[in-house]
DNA sequence: GTCTATAGTGAGATAGAC
DNA sequence: GTCTATCTCACTATAGAC
């Protein structure tokens, strides 16, 4: 079962997703989470303490999940209707995993919904909490390398353009994920345009790709 | 002579800007403006009024520079070293000139380092202000619509891959501009990387463009 | 590890004079 | 329009029992 100590996180990002950082109070994450304020101290020292956490908290549940889409759309990819026999192992489709991958942000599911607000959120706050800098910075490197990845890897397999690198299509794509993200949830961007200007972008970085 | 109530919003972006939304305080506004509190809430009424006001101050003062940089661009291109008599009228380099305009945000000069932060930071708040979101939506909606003008100018122009819509990618570009500005204000991303990242991305959207 | 009770204070907001 | 003085209270953080 889930510790004291996990569901104050979570409740941690529930409230960082409902009301931002600054709406944060520690008495109102103790309430969520059935515990106490003196716990919360126990465990995390100060509300920066809990902030940084909680910023590992998010990290951790973006890989996961993120993981476990990925595994999903390879299962699809190989059993889908229409996808048996199709083409081979199920790795061949690199770049419908980093579609997929990418898009995974911008979905309205309660769990990414609050995943990327907190997200969008803690990045802000890192701008002015140099603390936050580190695990932001080593999280996103991580997740731009993943999707540079993808991108090697749909080039070999003649899905996508060559001569671009695949480090800069990444880092592009990426921080226009975060963009867009940030458009959506502050309600101005419809989330299917969002997700339709993503998918213009794949294309217009990659290329048309195989048909 | 800026009126105390102006002194005041000029106080307030670059508090915004040095310590965020969250890290506003009235009080040290007033100082740093000559004025006090009181004054403050005579004039807005409450914090959440002041940061109304200041996000309008912000979206003003950008498209003040926004079209000083274009008059600027446009005389550099008309009467710059080489540029004399290269080929006709002042309009005739709408690429560039969405280039440059796009560049603009990604810049270490005061002002516009000062507008970013507060304008992400605004941006930011915004996903749990409601009264933040029609103001943000209409600055945003403004700047996406003259980005897409420029685009539609390159296109006549030869400049600009056909077959895409304007507006897609004027929103695709804006908001990676929004997405590389953020990284780059939280240290993330280096200031050149960025631009380059986004030179690169305006020529994977319109084509490498006449050379 | 967990709770209750409470201390301490920072910052938003108001009243009223000039 | 502008200032000084002050009120108020919501939140962080700690102390100490279980």
């Amino acid at each position: 079962m889930a510790s004291k100590r996990d569901l104050i996180l979570q409740a941690a990002v529930g409230m960082i997703a409902q009301s931002g950082v600054r709406g944060l109070r520690v008495e109102e994450i103790a309430a969520k989470a059935g515990a106490s304020t003196g716990l919360i101290y126990y465990h995390f020292k100060d509300r920066a303490g809990l902030l940084r956490a909680t910023l590992d908290y998010i990290s951790d549940r973006a890989d996961r999940y993120t993981a476990q889409a990925l595994a999903t759309a390879k299962g699809a990819a190989a059993s889908g209707p229409g996808g048996a026999g199709a083409s081979g192992p199920a790795d061949r489709d690199a770049r419908s995993e980093l579609e997929q991958t990418l898009l995974l942000e911008l979905q309205d599911t309660d769990e990414i919904r609050e995943n990327s607000t907190a997200w969008g959120e803690l990045r802000a706050s890192a701008i002015f909490e140099t603390d936050l800098r580190e695990r932001l910075e080593g999280a996103t490197a991580a997740w731009v390398a993943e999707m540079a990845e993808r991108v090697a890897l749909a080039q070999e397999a003649g899905q996508a353009r060559e001569g671009v690198e695949p480090e800069d299509v990444a880092e592009r794509l990426t921080a226009l994920v975060e963009g867009l993200s940030e458009r959506w949830l502050s309600g101005t961007l419809g989330l299917e345009r969002a997700r339709d200007l993503l998918r213009g972008a794949i294309v217009a970085e990659l290329g048309p790709g195989a048909r």
